[in-house]
DNA sequence: CTGGGTTCTGAACAGTGTTTAGTTTGTGGG
DNA sequence: CCCACAAACTAAACACTGTTCAGAACCCAG
């Protein structure tokens, strides 16, 4: 009698259900208008039930920036594969980053949570999302250091830094801290666009493109 | 009769005790900690008072983060001077970066504060302190560019982007996306220290110093 | 010393995350 | 069929949060 099969999978559906519905609330109403109550009205359940699949809020929201992380991950290559097929390793790497900025502009609710969070304490992934995408770029600049297009002696540390380079810009500009700068969306588009080719060709006389 | 002015003086020092006590407790115990009946636990007042000083728990915090932002600038200053009054300009806006590093190692609590919070939808202050860091980096790289050190068609431009990338790096770091990659603080400075001096040379081939 | 204005507080309200005791529900075995 | 047991669920409470408000305490001028 499959019935114990059948409770695991409404048990999951529950379970998922919850996930959607914190993410729905996170995407609509930011963080604040995240809690257990708010969450609990838009499944009809009881708040007391969430616990039943989730131990903390913490683990709950745990989960769903996993969730984001693995979209962001997919957006990203998405992106590289539309807009470069033919295009070489920078070119794609240039394309990574723009991706990343896009995605943050697109969904400001979610990059804040998948940043702003705890320092992560309590790890047991084997980053296999969280860092998957980070592999994805090593390898493009590995590419593009073999090319020749891009010089570097650990490929890792320059991926890094690019993440950094990106990451910080679109970080400040969220917050506000570079609105008297760039003032649109476009405008920070094309900040991102200059910063990258800079990673490659650096603000030497004579390198620029 | 003084009397007035006497008032003015004792209003102004509970306002500062205030937000000492906020300040202390941040660097304490984090920003889950600073709770109003905290900070008039510390004081030795009623929550309601601090109501009669903000008009609400943003404002107090806007307050320290403003605060924040001038200590954090008066240490990068200071920073700079003191090892470089002979350097060179792309030295010393090497120095700046170094230092904005350092200073949000050094206070962590402080520094998520300023950047994680709202985009601050109520900014009337015309930028006196939180920018006038930035403005001193600006001149940094412009007398850098005139020297033939950084190239550069935009000073303004070039600061932020070197903004950005200390800052993305620092905020990478800080909440643990890097711990499987720069484990140390020192190995931490030594990737600011990379990635900075790419912003003047560029991976280009031969471009290293 | 009395009136008025400032400063302060106790108590409450609405909201939060979380726990627990207790109820409902559904299924498997006698 | 029905009972019992386990799983699922919830109402209510607890301790906390930011915030407000009525009233007490204080201080100083007239």
């Amino acid at each position: 009698m499959g019935t114990a099969e059948r409770r695991e999978r409404e048990r999951e559906l529950v379970r998922t259900a919850i996930i959607e519905a914190a993410r729905d609330i996170l995407s609509e109403n930011g963080l604040d208008g995240l809690s257990m109550r708010a969450i609990a009205d838009r499944i009809e359940y009881s708040p007391a039930t969430i616990y039943l699949y989730f131990k903390d809020k913490d683990e709950l929201v745990h989960e769903v920036v996993m969730e984001a992380f693995e979209r962001m991950n997919e957006y990203i290559r998405r992106e590289v594969v539309a807009a470069g097929e033919t295009a070489d390793a920078a070119e794609q790497y240039g394309a990574m980053g723009r991706a990343y900025a896009r995605f943050a502009l697109e969904n400001t609710a979610y990059f804040r949570v998948m940043f702003e969070l705890p320092p992560v304490p309590h790890m047991e992934c084997p980053e296999p999302e969280e860092t998957g995408g980070l592999e994805t770029v090593v390898a493009t600049v590995q590419r593009a250091v073999a090319a020749g297009l891009i010089e570097s002696k650990d490929a890792r540390r320059t991926a890094i830094i690019g993440w950094g380079l990106v990451h910080g810009l679109t970080s400040l500009y969220l917050t506000g801290r570079l609105t008297d700068v760039v003032a649109t969306n476009e405008e920070f588009m094309s900040l991102i666009e200059e910063a990258m080719l800079l990673q490659s060709t650096g603000y030497r006389v004579g390198a620029r493109a």
